[in-house]
RNA sequence: GGCGGAGUAGCUCAGUUGGUUAGAGCAGCGGAAUCAUAAUCCGCGUGUCGGGGGUUCAAGUCCCUCCUCCGCUACCA
């Protein structure tokens, strides 16, 4: 049985997120995992929220609260709204938890002892007024090349020069407006990733099938200019890990923590043992080391693709660095952006359409369906309400709903609400299967893949096929003449249900539910054998007809929507 | 500025290592059917494949150049 570790970039604490996001890694890994689930191979699927960090710390400041409260009631937040999207982790962790702490000063100590950890003393700005060091982009001033006031310290909004907070004129601090900012001299830990420059891309270069996207990225970290460089990853916060070489104290970084991206990639094996401790699982090191039975684990990781110099090198050096028989990871998908109606989704702004908001004016398979089907894999794709109203009218409502719908109700009206007797299939019903076999063989290769927008293709191709069946096969008028051939045609149709059913469910799961319920089956086999998977329904088989499974969009709704989500999140 | 991605039918996008008349879905037009959520099915596309130049027997597909959009640019995560 093949075995799936699949991760999806571990969501900031900071707020909900939109549906951008939601597209960009923990969608789509959802989909991989509940394919790779209904296949029967054995999957860990696991995310968290990741908690460290300035912006968190500033956004528990403005809600005033502590930190660690603010983190803890915005992870619950975060999980009730994952699982309204029906994402399936296995666990869903915390960067804060006690065995991320534990892993995080473990992974330091041994590299640290591997010589890949240097200290780098260094001036930052100070803010007396806000106690704390500014990290670049929370400093603004007056820009020195073209005179814009609010240009931020890493980088001019107005003429795009890069900067350095200390060119600017009159700087200020972003959190209080405190012009009072120093230069202090600080110290640091820098992972020696100019050192295993070679390695890494050695190991890039020898992945092979990797979405360009990812691979582009990696080698142009690693090759721009000077080539890798060696990164900070100690910073002087409250709120993080402590630093800690193993479980010894770190002489001269009292009172600093790990940086965020540090810390965060190695949540996803802390998550793994913070499973095993909710009682979910009993043995993580099968998943995660390779001298304790992962060797044979493929490992995907889902991410937008500003995490992917993180997931290509940062991490990747943690891993090789350690020396340490770590699982590496196998496949990294990664997406591009998706945009809202013309322009980007805006956190600060509230453009666009965020998660708790989605789930309030739709099911989350009518989002699932509409995100997957328009993923953003080879370049950025627009949500637009005229686009999502239609594709979802037509291929939920139209498409596979009714076909579920005209069916049920032919049957109840001609049979009674049970699979109806007798017949036999012909010539049609034959090409009917073969055609269904071939477009579910598809979907298998693309899935398998995690090709996400022609998986979702292949799919509706399958859903289109019923309706042409049927259309050409016509019970209607069969059953005037030969009701014993409208039995085997109709008795053939109620199974393609459950065959759309039991294929349908990693993108829509609610739906195939729903209509697993009332076909009055548990049977969520995979077709494997079509032609066998069209007989799970034997002739007597009582069932209902479903509700309505996806309502239509109307008009005045879509433009309702349009209006309030264009900006100003109320 | 540097690097990367994208620019293909009205819209959203496919187009393998260059090779038969460049494809799909939606929208539109015409027709069929009437079981069904006015839902379905069939038929209909002469697109300067962003512009220009080049390589080749042959280029959307390779090379050069220009234009437009987007992203990244390493102490936000």
């Amino acid at each position: 049985m093949a075995r799936h570790l699949i991760t999806s970039a571990i969501p900031y604490i900071n707020g909900i997120k939109h549906l951008g996001n939601l597209v960009g890694s923990q969608l789509p890994a959802d989909l991989f995992a509940r394919y790779h689930r209904a296949r029967g191979d054995e999957v860990l699927f696991l995310c968290a929220t990741d908690e460290h960090g300035t912006p968190a710390e500033l956004a528990a400041a403005k809600a005033g609260k502590p930190v660690a409260e603010y983190c803890a009631e915005m992870h619950e937040v975060q999980a009730k709204i994952a699982d309204g999207f029906r994402l399936s982790f296995d666990h869903f962790g915390r960067s804060s938890s006690p065995q991320n702490h534990a892993l995080t000063q473990h992974f330091a100590g041994v590299l640290a002892d591997q010589g890949l950890i240097r200290e780098v003393s260094e001036t930052q700005m100070y803010s007396p007024t806000d106690g704390r060091f500014l990290p670049d982009r929370y400093i603004e001033g007056t820009c020195p090349n073209c005179g814009f006031e609010d240009a931020r310290g890493d980088q001019c909004d107005n003429c795009t020069k890069q900067l350095d907070p200390v060119d600017l004129l009159n700087p200020r601090s972003v959190i209080s407006g405190a012009t009072d900012l120093e230069m202090r001299a600080t110290k640091h830990l820098f992972l020696r990733q100019s050192s295993m420059k070679d390695r890494l891309e050695e190991w890039i270069d020898t992945r092979i099938g990797w979405p360009v996207l990812t691979t582009s990225i990696a080698k142009k970290w690693l090759t721009d200019g000077d080539g890798l460089q060696d990164r900070g990853i100690t910073r002087d916060l409250d709120w993080g890990i402590p630093v800690k070489k193993g479980d010894q104290d770190w002489p001269g970084m009292e009172g600093k923590v790990f940086y965020v991206w540090f810390d965060a990639p190695i949540e996803y094996i802390a998550c793994a043992q913070e499973w095993v401790d909710a009682g979910k699982g009993d043995d993580w090191e099968r998943w995660w080391r390779t001298d304790k039975g992962a060797d044979d684990v493929t490992y995907t990781q889902f991410m937008g693709k500003d995490n992917v110099p993180f997931h290509t090198l940062s991490f990747p050096a943690t891993i090789l660095g350690s020396g340490e028989p770590w699982k590496l990871v196998d496949y990294v998908k990664s997406f591009n952006y998706l945009n809202y109606d013309g322009g980007q989704f805006s956190t600060s702004r509230g453009r666009g359409v965020f998660m708790d908001q989605a789930l309030e004016i739709l099911p989350a398979d009518y989002w699932r369906w509409w995100l997957l089907s328009h993923a953003p894999e080879s370049s950025d794709s627009e949500f637009t309400w005229e686009n999502f109203q239609g594709s979802v009218n037509k291929d939920l409502a139209d498409v596979l709903g009714n076909f579920a719908s005209r069916v049920t109700k032919f049957c109840r009206s001609k049979f009674g609400e049970t699979v109806p007797t007798g017949g036999s299939l012909g010539a049609r019903e034959h090409q009917l299967i073969a055609d269904l076999t071939a477009r579910i063989r598809e979907y298998e290769t693309f899935m398998a893949q995690a090709e996400v927008r022609k998986s979702a293709a292949a799919l509706r191709a399958a859903w289109v096929l019923g309706n042409e069946y049927l259309q050409e096969a016509a019970p209607w008028s069969t059953f005037k003449t030969d009701p014993e051939t409208a039995a085997a045609q109709i008795r053939l149709a109620l199974n393609v249900i459950r065959l759309y059913a039991v294929i349908s469910a990693p993108f829509i799961p609610d739906a195939a539910a729903q209509l697993m319920a009332a076909l009055k089956t548990e049977d969520d086999s995979w077709p494997d054998d079509v032609t066998g998977a069209l007989k799970a329904l034997p002739a007597g088989h009582a069932f209902e007809v479903p509700e309505v499974t996806f309502r239509k969009i109307t008009d005045d709704e879509r433009e309702e929507w349009q209006t309030r989500f264009a900006g100003a999140r109320t």
